[in-house]
DNA sequence: GGAATTCCGTTCGCATCCTAATTATAAAAT
DNA sequence: ATTTTATAATTAGGATGCGAACGGAATTCC
């Protein structure tokens, strides 16, 4: 049957690009890393992780939620995992029996140059066209909007779109 | 190949640094985007979907996987919520009995002002503290980096880190 | 014609994120 | 001292994405 193409102007279009852009750009480097990460038995996710408790062990789930900017309940679950693999382990705080701290075991440290180079490869490969000014001017740019993102989070969100 | 802002010997949080941020901007777009759209029982990753199909109805799957930039089960699962919903339908195709195409129902058709105005509304509190120049730079930047991924991921990827 | 290959959509299992609710513990208020 | 409130981590359940593998259908190549 013939495409009856519903006529509508680019608006939806070219608001949506931005997101669709954004959306891309994050899931290939995802997409990328984890490429180069499973011969390894890993995944980017858990590189975000261990690369936060290679610059600092020992912090609690909470601390390290706040770090990665997810929420606990994803950081519980990446430590379950990170566990199993025996790449990390929990230990009990001394003083508060709620909370766990994360250490890493020898196994990941030893591990430490393939995150780094993982992740200097595909941010090689992202910015592959792109001068080194350009590269800052982006980055700038995206910590401007992560900031905006985070402010409008914080509070209430605020109007609603009319039916 | 950006020589300055990237060092390769810096340590393992600058590399992630880039990762985080985009994942973050994309995450937090996500977040406030079905904000806006949950009084409407309407998710983002519907939306991207939905506008789309307002743009052009009728697609096959394949078709519109390689338009929003995932797979094709990913949009096989989106249909189905979609579907379930009653905001869209499937049908077969009449010369090829492999392919259905999606089109729209007239209760998504109705809502189309709801989506692009959560849509610039997202935008505009993204790109709040940046100029307008600004906004196109970055969206310029982010199609460059975004081109150079789809290149990266389309050949074989290359080099593996070693042990 | 017929066989091999390619393609479309689906199901399955997994990882990652979320919110809401639950459990256990600690801290503050009365 | 007891109650209330707040915090840490988990469980439960859903949405989104992926790859692998499958069946059905079309296409291509002898």
């Amino acid at each position: 049957m013939p495409d009856t193409a519903i006529a509508a102007n680019e608006d939806s279009q070219s608001e949506n690009e931005a997101g669709l852009v954004f959306q891309h750009v994050a899931r290939q480097r995802i997409k990328l890393l984890d490429a180069f990460l499973a011969p390894h038995g890993l995944t980017s996710a858990q590189v975000y992780l261990l690369n936060r408790l290679l610059q600092e062990d020992g912090r609690t789930q909470v601390e390290l939620a706040g770090q990665l900017g997810i929420g606990t309940v994803a950081v519980s679950g990446m430590v379950d995992r990170l566990e199993a693999a025996d790449w990390v382990e929990r230990r009990p705080d001394a003083k508060d029996r709620r909370t766990k701290r994360v250490f890493l075991k020898a196994s990941a440290t030893s591990k430490k140059h393939v995150l780094s180079e993982a992740a200097a490869q595909v941010n090689e490969m992202s910015f592959e066209t792109l001068s080194g000014a350009e590269v800052d001017q982006l980055l700038t740019l995206m910590r401007r909007v992560r900031g905006n993102l985070r402010e409008a989070l914080a509070g209430e969100v605020p109007t609603l779109v009319r039916d």
